[in-house]
DNA sequence: GAGTGGTCTAGACCACTCG
DNA sequence: GAGTGGTCTAGACCACTCT
């Protein structure tokens, strides 16, 4: 039941409600603040860090919201007790490997121009034609191969600069976002098919081993298709892993 | 650039910015909001209706949060260009083919009390050796199987009691509702591997065949596992489609 | 400089849960 | 009945974007 130790600093640009999701996250995370255990009321943290409710119950909110708190009317709002993991996010597989402490290794198969095609056109909403850039990527762990990574770029969305240092050193989500891009959603397609023999060669599998594949495409804010991802991944080694919060 | 109308109903026991934000959105999936259209700034917005500024904030920040409407500072908050279908939830498969139209069918296989043994005494978080109920569905459409569905079930969260009618009529997920399971989240993993022999004959397919595998813990506001979930999908009539909303 | 969303305040009343 | 979160108000100042 011991207190977490919260302040806020009125001169930090950072906002008020923000700071102390920050600091309760913090403690949830560290166990300061045991799972299960009750916060004090709204009132009474508000009143402790010289805020008021409404931006105390935007600080609790957000992490209603993350899936960490659970409010109760009439109750009081507690720490939830089993931990949960992130939730689903729109990010890289690159993205995710470092996260989880994986070393990634990547080796850039091919980096080209070619017309955009049926499937590749329609999935960016270009005209069949269209020149975009081809990505080929072979993503490995523990010198393993795990996945190979196909992708699809409008010229006008990346250019054509430095893109092969950029994902040398990164994932391509980091190089659109280096690029301006502000990323809004995406939309997947995760299946499952038998490898062909050419891509069994590429991933160390036998023909007819399954893979996992997943299609992507991502949008920004303003709607516009900025990446058609086609992934194929070894089913015997990797498998996507992620938390959902029910609708609330 | 036409104005949607909006009014609300303060006699109503539906929240104020609920009404605003269900009538916003409605607006948008009938096309009378064009994507990309901007709203009018939130003051006047909020004195057209009669409502404070924090109210029509509130209800503009939910529609944000389900990725239909874009704010920008210094900009103003737009409808988004690209139709954002509903992220991912916490559903059962019935509930997802119910939503899209088409008619699920479900044979139950199998619905037994056994023992818990290790990997699923582990998800649940039961002593090995627990009794727990298993449900075996086989779901298919347009008369062909799609999944072999497994569940295991804590008897103290379902009882015995009229499972089997309840499991007939509806889904996984209405029965746990009705029996007044307050679902918080779940965590998941999907995969894919071939088919042995017996699962091959179940789902139609032939030995070697992939299969997508989705295993699934769901837990309720409490933390406590409510069910367990180890399914398989014949890859090649289904597949796992989502959207994502970037981290914001 | 004008207009927008982002943050924040100091109250208020209500509905719900629990003892 | 006491305590909690849920909703709502009527302001305020700031940071950002655009022209």
């Amino acid at each position: 039941m011991d207190r977490a130790r919260l302040s806020v600093d009125r001169n930090s640009p950072v906002p008020l409600y923000f700071q102390v999701a920050q600091q309760l996250e913090a403690a949830i995370d560290s166990g300061k603040l045991e799972h299960g255990s009750l916060l004090g009321n709204e009132i009474d943290l508000a009143d402790a860090l010289g805020l008021s409710r409404p931006t105390m119950r935007q600080a609790i909110q957000s992490l209603v919201d993350k899936g960490l708190l659970v409010r109760r009317r009439g109750v009081g709002t507690q720490v939830v007790h089993t931990r949960v993991r992130r939730p689903l996010e729109l990010s890289s597989l690159y993205d995710d490997l470092s996260e989880t402490g994986q070393r990634p290794g990547t080796a850039l198969l091919g980096l080209e121009r070619e017309p955009a095609e049926g499937r590749v056109a329609e999935a960016l909403g270009l005209p069949v034609g269209t020149e975009v850039l081809r990505v080929d990527r072979l993503r490995s762990a523990q010198g393993a191969p795990i996945a190979r990574m196909r992708n699809h770029l409008p010229l006008e969305v990346v250019g054509e600069e430095s893109v092969r240092e950029a994902l040398e050193s990164g994932g391509l989500y980091a190089l659109l976002r280096a690029r301006g891009v502000r990323m809004h959603s995406a939309r997947q397609t995760v299946g499952a098919r038998a490898a062909d023999a050419a891509e069994a060669a590429q991933l160390a599998e036998e023909e007819g081993a399954p893979l996992l594949t997943m299609e992507r495409v991502t949008f920004d804010e303003r709607g516009r298709a900025v990446e058609f991802g086609s992934h194929l991944y070894r089913a015997s080694r990797y498998s996507f892993e992620f938390s959902l919060l029910a609708r609330g």
